[in-house]
DNA sequence: ACAAAAGTGTTGCACTTACACCCATGA
DNA sequence: TCATGGGTGTAAGTGCAACACTTTTGT
């Protein structure tokens, strides 16, 4: 076998996020438009290099910091380790990357080479960033349906209708409210404030406005089948 | 802010797997002994530096082949990356952790430093390996319930309760083979071989034999709850 | 014939979607 | 009082667990 161990250290360690908000209807990631090659005026997510005394996820809340404020991000989480040896050109950098998500009621101020795009209508991108993307998005899909992390994309309060607008543009598909509402009610997700929204100018109903009750991610819905024997949910009790 | 960036290249990269197979009605974890310092005497996961021209699945591939034939191992995938800077004592070591499975049928020949341990009674490990460990069989549960991961823990073809001791020790509790054959059939994931296992030496009816009838590991159960609408499963369809 | 083990039929329950209907407000 | 949008009741469909029963072999 060829000797791939000779040269040491083989590689740099950079972090990257793929930091998600549901903006204007659409889910969008925030990437910053580089200015200099390799890859000049490719858009590129925001990170950098992994610093001697930081873990990884410290590292990429650090280097968020200048493009968003690291106390309105949500909730942060690995994504995976993209190492090919070529995937930048020049000398090797193994990325450890990150899914980033932001409340959609805050927007924070942005550098000037800095903005959002809609995660399915990407501009050109550089190296793999645009493989990144695509796996933040799919985990986010994933997580939406099993986890609590619906949270991390509402506002501290919020209408079930717009509950459903941020459900529908982070799945990519219509969310019935009814259902919606329902589905995280059994699961005691959600609970009323007592307040409600101010009705829109045609009149309706106002809408009552609703919290999430844990701040935290959490697995909802744990077992999709092969339940453990005789537990609560699931099941036939005789 | 403390300039945490000064020192480059921050880290060595190294890989780890947790090899899991079901044996002997476990499921267990192949370890090495380390025999130097630091902490010598404890268990190890296998694995080791990072090479110059590979990525890192290629890299815990080769690095497991002296204790694993490659062609045995029928799943590998990536778990986390591991990087708090003093997870391992003197130089910094950041670590690709993987997850491989081996199915139950093969017993590769080991170095004599090498045994398999149940996950759930592990000895003495070093660093933070036991922490991979829990990783690893965490994803191996949740995964065995949502996709066909099954395939990757059985030999090539098996009776139904042969795999429901598979299943059982894999998942920590009692899986009834009547319904792991429904589940795993209505998915069609199951396919008969058209031959039979003899019998024990109590009699009884010949078992028939299966086999899986995709390899490759496949999302089968994608959503818990919020499905798209008018989808074929679940919804009501008037 | 009898015991043992494998596999199938059936029932009941839990969960979810779809859709109709009722409620509260502004003009 | 009418239009508009929010919220609830109800029925239908699907999938899974439990358990009884049938099938097929060895002794």
């Amino acid at each position: 076998m060829p000797d791939v161990t000779t040269a040491l250290p083989v590689a740099d360690h950079e972090v990257l996020a793929a930091v998600l908000q549901v903006r204007a209807g659409s889910l969008q990631v925030l990437l910053w438009e580089r200015a200099q090659e390799p890859h000049a005026h490719r858009w590129s997510l925001p990170g950098g290099r992994l610093g001697a005394t930081e873990d990884v996820e410290s590292s990429i809340r650090r280097q968020l910091e200048e493009k968003v404020d690291v106390r309105q991000l949500s909730h942060v989480e690995q994504l995976a380790v993209f190492s090919a040896p070529e995937r930048v050109p020049g000398e090797r950098v193994v990325a450890s990357a990150f899914l980033g998500l932001v409340p959609s009621d805050v927007d924070p101020a942005l550098p000037p080479d800095t903005a959002w795009h809609p995660v399915d209508a990407l501009p050109r991108t550089a190296f793999d960033h645009e493989s990144i993307v695509r796996r933040a998005r799919d985990r986010l899909r994933a997580k939406l349906s099993y986890t609590n992390l619906g949270f991390a994309l509402a506002p501290p309060t919020f209408t079930i209708s717009a509950l459903r607008s941020l459900y529908s543009a982070a799945l990519g598909y219509k969310v019935s409210a009814t259902n919606l509402q329902r589905v995280l009610s059994r699961r005691g997700l959600l609970e009323p404030t007592g307040d409600t929204a101010p009705p829109g100018k045609a009149g309706g109903r106002p809408a009552a406005l609703f919290r999430f009750t844990q701040r935290g991610i959490e697995v909802t819905d744990p077992f999709a089948v092969l339940r453990p024997p005789n537990q609560a949910r699931g099941g036939a009790a005789t």
